[in-house]
DNA sequence: GTCTATATGTAGATAGAC
DNA sequence: GTCTATCTACATATAGAC
């Protein structure tokens, strides 16, 4: 479709950055399906609606379109830590972080398998973040949780490690929610069972850190995963 | 395939079971890395040291012996959680569990790669197992850990849930080595990172499910409060 | 900017000598 | 059983008309 000549809005930019962004969802679904060897310029073309050539006059290669679409996905990625401050609350900082990485599992599944799926293979064109990036962050997220075990706020735990947990745990809603289904027996996840996942990893996480769950809820005995046998309240 | 007439101690059958044994094994590293397109035939043959005819040969076509590698990998799978059974201690079982995982997360890597890769792009050729046994599996051992809880024995959670959690904190230790690696700051992961990653785990778990852990480690320090931070170092 | 037609490499798979 | 040489299909990428 031709472009016209008057752009006083800058509506040239803004058509082609559209097109980039939806060629990079596209690419998202695609890419965390058949993984980067698995996809195909062919598959991602009629995917997006567009002929082949016009995704390598977009992007040049389809290395850079990947690469594009991690970059998109790892400026999401880093703001997630943001409740973790020596101020806040240990309980509730840590219910937050855990809440929002449900969430993105939720709503943002293909990225979180296209970053599985890179990690999982090595990380060539990841490894400068992790190495960096991602590590400070840990470093200085690790250093708030050690201050709130060091005052006593909390048990003891190596902070590091209590990340890796809680990134397994989230992750794993959106990166095997096939076998996760498969399990439930369910064509695909419910909001229910992400519910129940939620409350169990923050269960695990709260609890496994001495930090009481902050007040049982009243509709606590909602959303419980539909196979599972119904729960009992505590023990006595 | 054409079998020998003589064959007194089986050193035919021997030796083509050994091939094949070593084709798979090279095979397990190889898909790993590079997943199941990634992998070349090619990249395969020259792994194993044999002329890419020869897996032809013995395998056929590239996704026989994909599958040939699936199968041998869930024989192992199944087997893990011999030690939850009704009449086990709550917190000895799961503590066996969790260390199984652990351990074969530092001794198989590459399987427990492999089955991620698979499960992360949609299980193809794994729908019946997910399906099938692996659900049969959780099941009944979703009814032995709800017995415990009816029982008292244990705090209240989710079972299917638990165990996804489980296998999400244990499994990351080899699919995600890469990233852990780089966080903290080393080529490949340590023994010592396996065992504070188990430490971390058993701790999240057991306490998440109520049941402290067993024995505090002999190094004295009689009451070790639940929620006291008795992480500080000797202090002068 | 867009898209058809095509160049060029490499994949999986096999034929056939040994 | 083993392995070299080769076939066929499809991958990425591009040339060049519009």
């Amino acid at each position: 479709m031709p472009q016209d000549t008057a752009d006083p809005v800058g509506g040239r930019a803004w058509q082609r950055r559209k097109r980039l962004d939806h060629i990079l969802a596209t690419a998202e679904r695609v890419f965390a399906e058949a993984g980067f060897e698995g996809a195909s310029m062919a598959e991602l073309a009629a995917a997006s609606g567009l002929p082949k050539a016009n995704l390598h006059y977009y992007f040049g290669t389809k290395e850079a379109l990947y690469t594009a679409l991690l970059d998109s996905i790892l400026d999401l990625w880093l703001s997630a830590t943001d409740s973790i401050r020596p101020e806040a609350d240990p309980a509730q900082a840590l219910e937050a972080y855990i809440r929002t990485k449900m969430l993105w599992s939720r709503s943002r599944p293909f990225a979180s398998k296209v970053f599985a799926n890179e990690v999982l293979h090595g990380a060539t064109h990841l490894r400068s973040y992790l190495a960096g990036p991602l590590r400070t962050l840990v470093q200085e997220k690790s250093r708030v949780v050690q201050g709130w075990i060091d005052a006593g706020r909390m048990q003891a735990i190596d902070p590091p490690h209590l990340f890796f947990a809680i990134w397994a745990m989230t992750q794993t809603y959106a990166d095997f929610s096939v076998q996760i289904g498969a399990v439930l027996n369910r064509p695909e996840l419910l909001p229910e069972d992400h519910a129940a996942g939620t409350d169990t990893i923050l269960q695990l996480v709260l609890r496994g850190c001495g930090l009481e769950p902050q007040e049982p809820l009243p509709v606590a005995e909602a959303g419980r995963a539909a196979v599972a046998p119904p729960r009992r309240r505590r023990r006595g």
